[in-house]
RNA sequence: GGCGCCGUGGCCAAGUGGCUAAGGCAUCGGAUUGCAAAUCCGACAUCGCCGGUUCGAAUCCGGCCGGCGCCUCCA
């Protein structure tokens, strides 16, 4: 095997091929290349094809905040047989449909934060790299022509079978129409000929195009080298996708592919979703079927991932993955990605605390983007050296393969006590003038920061999901005002009644000692506040309280709203 | 049948030989609040079962029970 760098003084990975955590290095010092293989882009995206991306999103900015140079590839696979069948279906051309899917692809990929891609390759965009690879098989012996099509001969590679720990015998291969085209049973295609009307490339073989395994061989060729770092991918690749690409390439260039296997988990359609929309709790038998668990595909319902990112917002669903360690399987629904979002809601709570204590605003935070530059120096302060153990634990849980799940829990950690300090300093009040503890507090935030700029989150503060309408604001500032009032002359009813009333549309009120703040709501909760603001006006004029009543009315005349007294009742509009 | 993974509190989930088994969600007390919310404090598990190795195991070995994956396209 070529030398490898040094090893990191801590860091570790776990390899598929050697099934250890391995001492982690390089082939070349300082710099990492990064293979992961992407999507066949047939259809749409599902949540599936995001556990990869988001997890060596993570791996790519842990390894730059080590210090080291990484290079991230992502392949795209536009040319193979359900491209050409789906193209069919639909009169479109090929590369429609795959643009189509890349612009999916690429859409879900940026709303889950991965942004560290450097290189998305695409096969029909490497055919030279592609053909020039199968004939160096064929010229080496390691691979032959048959009826236009090429094989890779199985029985030439007497390593063949060492990442997924099979023998040759135990393959049963591509059967059906193209077993007796085939030396053995478990050769596989490097290139297919292409049937009349197919999308093809000319080759030496004849018109046709690759077979699915030579196209990760060649372009991870092309931009890693021969040799390069880690080659990741979901663990159904193993076998024999990734299998093949070694195959391939190390019979190629007669020297290891790739350092690091790394095979992420699998998501799992959870048997116990509460599915949206299957309202009848009695009739479990058939919905029970349908919700049968298995891997996460498109023919167990998996899909609608834009419909599911419009709803919980991406940064949910990044953290809900992360939350995991990627090599576990993860049980997927819906319930679990919102409690996932509980755990972040009080970070954005703690954000917003930052902000009423400073006036500064987290997601404007400069932190450190190397882990020599991050040290904390505590000295002797008890929460500074807390904190800085929290800080070591993460970068710890991070060393350790990858763990994400751990390293979240020091961030839950260290969020308790930023919290703690901000209650016994009392910043909110008479502290906010202790300098020494703004100081600290900026520290904290500031390892914050950098801690969960590792794992990608709180770069920028989450999308309202549900669409807000912009009259929402102003109303609820009216609403605020009513109550404010009200508890200012110890009118707790109507106080109460306003925060009652608001509860039920997903609005939640938080009294500090500045004012009072409100959180949540959608583009549905504006007409359940104006019904509310026209009961409190009719409860006003019953009483014949008319400052109120005209309060309410002169404040949404300054915001374009009408209110109209009728028979029926009062109705209101927008002008 | 072959290869492999998993089983930690109500739920999710770190921990893979040694301090009182992280953390999140939920729940129950307490501080705080007009009452709440938020925040903080406290309560809440001996790690599927059995046996073995060891001074010592959730962590290693064996058996059993239960769940899952790959062996065909798949992130």
């Amino acid at each position: 095997m070529a030398t490898l760098s040094d090893p990191h003084p801590t860091l570790h990975a776990y390899n598929t091929l050697s099934k250890k955590k391995e001492p982690f290095r390089t082939v070349q010092a300082g710099k990492v290349g990064i293979y992961l293989c992407g999507p066949t882009v047939y259809d749409k995206a599902h949540i599936g094809h995001m556990v990869g991306p988001v997890i060596f999103d993570c791996i790519k900015r842990y390894l730059t905040y080590c210090g080291y140079d990484v290079t991230w590839v992502v392949n795209i696979t536009d040319v193979d047989d359900k491209l050409i069948n789906k193209a069919n279906e639909r009169g479109i051309s090929m590369l429609e449909v795959a643009e189509e899917n890349i612009k999916d692809y690429n859409d879900n990929l940026s709303a889950l934060g991965v942004d560290q891609i450097d290189h998305f390759p695409r096969a029909t965009d490497c055919m030279d790299e592609i053909i020039g690879f199968v004939k160096a098989l064929v010229d080496e012996g390691f691979a032959y022509e048959s009826a236009g099509d090429v094989y890779f001969d199985v029985a030439k590679d007497t390593n063949y079978g060492k990442l997924s720990n099979r023998s040759v015998d135990s393959m049963q291969g591509e059967g059906g129409g193209t077993a007796e085209r085939k030396r053995g049973l478990a050769d596989f295609a490097l290139w297919k000929s292409a049937k009349p009307g197919e999308p093809a490339w000319e080759s030496p073989w004849g018109n046709g195009r690759p077979g699915w395994h030579i196209e990760c061989s060649a372009m991870s060729k092309k931009l890693l080298g021969e040799t390069f770092d880690i080659h990741g991918g979901g663990l159904d690749l193993v076998f024999p996708h990734h299998e093949n690409e070694i195959a391939q390439s190390e019979c190629c260039h007669s020297k290891p592919m790739v350092t690091y296997w790394a095979h992420n988990g699998l998501l799992r359609a959870s048997s116990a979703a509460g599915k949206v929309g299957g309202r009848g709790e009695r009739d479990r038998k058939s919905s029970a079927d349908e919700q049968a668990s298995g891997k996460m595909s498109r023919s167990k319902g998996a899909g609608g991932l834009a419909d599911l990112i419009a709803r919980q917002g991406g940064e949910r669903i990044r953290f809900f993955l992360l939350r995991t360690h990627y090599r576990s399987t993860v049980l997927f629904n819906e319930p679990a990605i919102e409690e996932a979002g509980s755990g972040l809601d009080g970070f954005y709570r703690l954000f917003k605390r930052y902000h009423r204590i400073t006036g500064k605003d987290f997601y404007a935070i400069e932190s450190p983007s190397t882990r020599e530059a991050g040290a904390i120096e505590p000295g002797n302060d008890d929460v500074l050296k807390a904190a800085a153990t929290c800080r070591e634990k993460f970068l710890t849980a991070m060393d350790d393969d990858f763990n994400t799940g751990g390293a979240i829990g020091e961030l839950f950690e260290l969020a308790k006590i930023i919290n703690k300090f901000c209650d016994q300093a009392n910043l909110e009040d008479g502290g906010k003038n202790d300098s020494a503890a703004i100081v600290s507090l900026e520290k904290m935030l500031t390892t914050l920061k950098e801690l969960s700029a590792i794992l990608g989150i709180f770069s920028h503060p989450p999308q309202d999901s549900g669409g807000g309408d912009e009259l929402l604001d102003p109303v609820m500032q009216l609403l605020i005002d009513l109550r404010a009032e009200a508890r200012a002359n110890k009118n707790f009813t109507t106080a109460d009644a306003i925060r009652d009333g608001i509860g039920p549309l997903g609005i939640a009120l938080e009294d500090r000692g500045g004012g009072t703040e409100w959180t949540g709501g959608d583009a549905g909760s504006l007409e359940g506040l104006m019904q509310l603001l026209i009961a409190l006006r009719q409860t006003a004029r019953a009483n014949k309280d008319f400052a109120t009543s005209d309060t309410i009315r002169d404040r949404l005349a300054t915001i374009d709203v009408t209110l109209e007294d009728r028979p029926g009742g009062t109705e209101w509009t927008r002008s």
